[in-house]
DNA sequence: ACCTGAACACCGTTCAAGT
DNA sequence: ACCTGAACACCGTTCAAGT
């Protein structure tokens, strides 16, 4: 006799997204996902192996929404830069996940396409990937300081930000 | 009638650096560092405030570290990069949480004098705060993707890294 | 086939009682 | 003044029993 199902994974994911933002990963437990979903913990277990896939899920989620933006910028150094940030502070907890969770590195990758294309475009292809490393580190450094609070020597730091874009273009086409 | 003192504070936060780099913060649990320094956990109380303290004093400690390694350095942008990369990998668990922690933010900043005074030295005084940002953004992203495993795309890393180091070099003395 | 209550192990934290 | 056992709240997870 099968029972109607309450709710679904994807409704599982979106609950998970929601309370990460509402303060950090800590917020995710098992018990705050199946209220929100309306279900008891334990039903959460037929959807997910474990609290861990869950946020690997989330995380993965989150590659997922970055990749569509950045793929929907203009492809240029600035405007995959300012997508990237723009997308960061809309999802700041979303966005670390996406570099602490075991796991979403892999998926990471679809997201590197544009930035590979730039990199070609802008340093020629045979540095192609270290020019791509070499931007994307720096944006998800700048970002990942910038959520962290870790600019503390005051200071304007979109001015910092647009220095670090002007700089790096430099750099690439020299 | 005084009880003899069984651990220190000291102790205890070298027992919760260990623990993290034995595997994340989630192992450093305040019945596995009373363990480790001989005691019950409720002893841990009369040190620390609550663990979230704990894991604070664990970053500052890390903090404390890297600036002495910085400061040990020859200031110059391949020796500052080269000292914090290295310092990373020693220590990932640590260096991690020096970016994650509430509050370690503030202590980070006694870590950038020497990042700021090779940014006036590369770029000039309008813009060393600028140029000091872009150095630590890169180095930051850079090394906090390298122990993520976020490099997947093959080509070799340190390869990547120095490539970095060149281009950056470039960009801040034009 | 999904849902639930009950149960277990584990963790952070408090507190009264010990020395 | 520090230490402890006992206790509480909370969490992840399992499982037998329900529909």
């Amino acid at each position: 006799m099968p029972t109607p199902d309450r709710t679904s994974l994807i409704e599982i994911v979106e609950a998970g997204r929601d309370l990460i933002e509402s303060g950090g990963a800590s917020r995710l437990t098992m018990q705050a996902v199946a209220e929100r979903v309306g279900v008891r913990p334990p039903s959460l277990y037929k959807r997910v192996r474990d609290r861990d896939e869950l946020l690997a899920l989330v995380a993965q989620a989150t590659v997922d929404d970055l990749g569509r933006r950045l793929a929907a910028s203009d492809g240029s150094l600035a405007g995959l830069a300012r997508t990237y940030r723009s997308f960061a502070r809309e999802r700041p907890e979303g966005f670390r996940l996406m570099f602490t969770v075991e796991g979403a590195a892999e998926s990471l990758q679809q997201v590197s396409e544009p930035v590979l294309l730039l990199g070609r475009e802008m340093a020629g292809e045979d540095v192609a990937l270290e020019a791509a490393r070499l931007i994307v580190a720096w944006a998800t450094g700048f970002i990942d300081m910038e959520l962290a609070g870790s600019f503390r020597l005051g200071g304007d730091v979109d001015r910092a930000f647009e220095f670090g874009l002007e700089r790096l273009d430099l750099a690439l086409r020299g």
